[in-house]
DNA sequence: CGCTGGCTTGATTCTATTCAATTTTCGTGG
DNA sequence: CCACGAAAATTGAATAGAATCAAGCCAGCG
């Protein structure tokens, strides 16, 4: 499945794990939230879009006159700092949604990754569709929950000290919002090392290294700068803080870099 | 007005800042989302729950039953660490909400970090309500909107690399919260010194030089170790990297400290 | 095939962490 | 109300890890 191409057909659509939806395993997946009839509805609204590689999509301040839904390819969220340094709050793929504002005014700015097409619907006539479809209502609820949630582990991330567990958990995030599929799987990495380092708030010299680390360590393994995959998928856990002590016998500490 | 304090009548309420209602400087400020109707309706379903300093509200991986609406008092929304390092998501003052939950699961826990007054609303008659009142359910997105918008505040503070940095942008954003009136107030800091450092990701012992150093610039003065005034803002929002570089002659690089 | 920009690598500097010792605060019971 | 003990907070010294700066390397692209 190509993780940056075309998986949409009939309009806009959301992708997100329920919260309410009590997860027998297979649920706790992301899946679509929109049903076709919802998503003909609001084709009817929007207007496709194509950004190429690098191009602005919109700048944090500017009036918020639309929400983007991506067809596909990959878009980043960011804020830019006063010394021009960026922070990236997310990367963007397929069946997502962005444009958030604050008091009409986009609240981060927004540049596709690669090349991009998305949905472009404008805030007033989608705010009308909101308030006609309780349904729709609902389902932007569950996704702004998934956001959050999501935002909360990169905060989590964010808060690790050592490089190499900022890029274990990087890897890992990176896979889950790829993967609907099974596991063992490449992971591709469209984002360039200097913006993996402005998600994970190292610099780019750190990530190189700490890439270069976990190859050493027999963690990963790299086809080339934009495709890696997981050998080591314990060990990676270990590193993330994502794994409960099982092991009785393992170093006092988890969640430091060896 | 007393930030722990009681400042709600007639049932649960909900506070935020709209992110489309286009702002005239004013109506940028956070302010009471539902109508006493809606209140009237919620009260219907809630039950009032207390909770003693530190006790406990919910658990991490625990069936999500119910959601909470602060009504006084300040809790912590938290991930524990397989090490056991705390992580903090968020302070939630009256008038928030807390109980996000993945796959009918709560994602995180939480705890009174002063003595706690909430609603609790079961998540099936909640959901109930929702489906019945679509002006609810938007209530709702706006809510999720400013959450995810703090959430990403929150993630940029983290990215910051100096402790004095970090607690500059943590005392504006603990005085945005809880000054719905006027600036130059008092800053009332309900968490102790480690909770500030789990949320700033620094260590107990960072946080303390940060705050001797930021006295020691002038910049902040305390009257004890939970109230702090904000003495020079323009160095503060220097620090916390908020500043749009008006003054053409400044350091080359406004993000750094002294 | 060469050029340009991104990436990697090395050496140094700097900051926060860690660990430990000390002081302060706060809750408890006398 | 005061005195005590325990927990929290502060402070100091040593260490470890990442930032920075600069130099070389590689890759993609014209």
């Amino acid at each position: 499945m190509p993780v940056g191409g075309s998986t949409q057909r009939g309009g806009p659509g959301i992708r997100a794990v329920d919260p309410w939806l009590l997860g027998n395993e297979s649920e706790s997946r992301s899946h679509q939230l929109l049903s076709d009839e919802e998503r003909a509805h609001l084709a009817a609204i929007a207007s496709i879009i194509r950004f190429k590689k690098h191009e602005q999509i919109y700048s944090e301040g500017e009036p918020a006159e639309a929400i983007f839904n991506v067809i596909s390819g990959v878009i980043k969220v960011y804020k830019t700092a006063p010394d021009g340094g960026e922070h990236i709050s997310a990367f963007l793929y397929p069946e997502d949604l962005c444009g958030l504002s604050e008091a009409g005014r986009y609240a981060n700015s927004a540049r596709a990754v690669t090349a991009v097409t998305a949905y472009s619907l404008p805030v007033s006539a989608f705010r009308r569709e909101l308030s006609k479809d309780a349904d729709l209502e609902l389902h932007v609820i569950v996704k702004l929950c998934h956001d959050l949630r999501e935002e909360q582990r990169h905060a989590f991330l964010l808060t690790q000290r050592h490089a190499v567990a900022k890029l274990a958990m990087f890897a890992q995030l990176q896979e889950r919002v790829q993967s609907a599929a099974v596991q063992p799987a490449e992971i591709y990495l469209p984002m360039n090392r200097s913006d993996i380092a402005d998600y994970v708030g190292i610099s780019p010299a750190a990530v190189s290294r700490a890439f270069r680390d976990l190859e050493a360590q027999r963690i990963i393994t790299h086809r080339d700068r934009r495709h890696i995959r997981i050998i080591d998928r314990e060990a990676l856990e270990d590193l993330a803080c994502n794994r409960a002590t099982k092991a009785p016998s393992r170093r006092s500490s988890d969640c430091r870099g060896p």
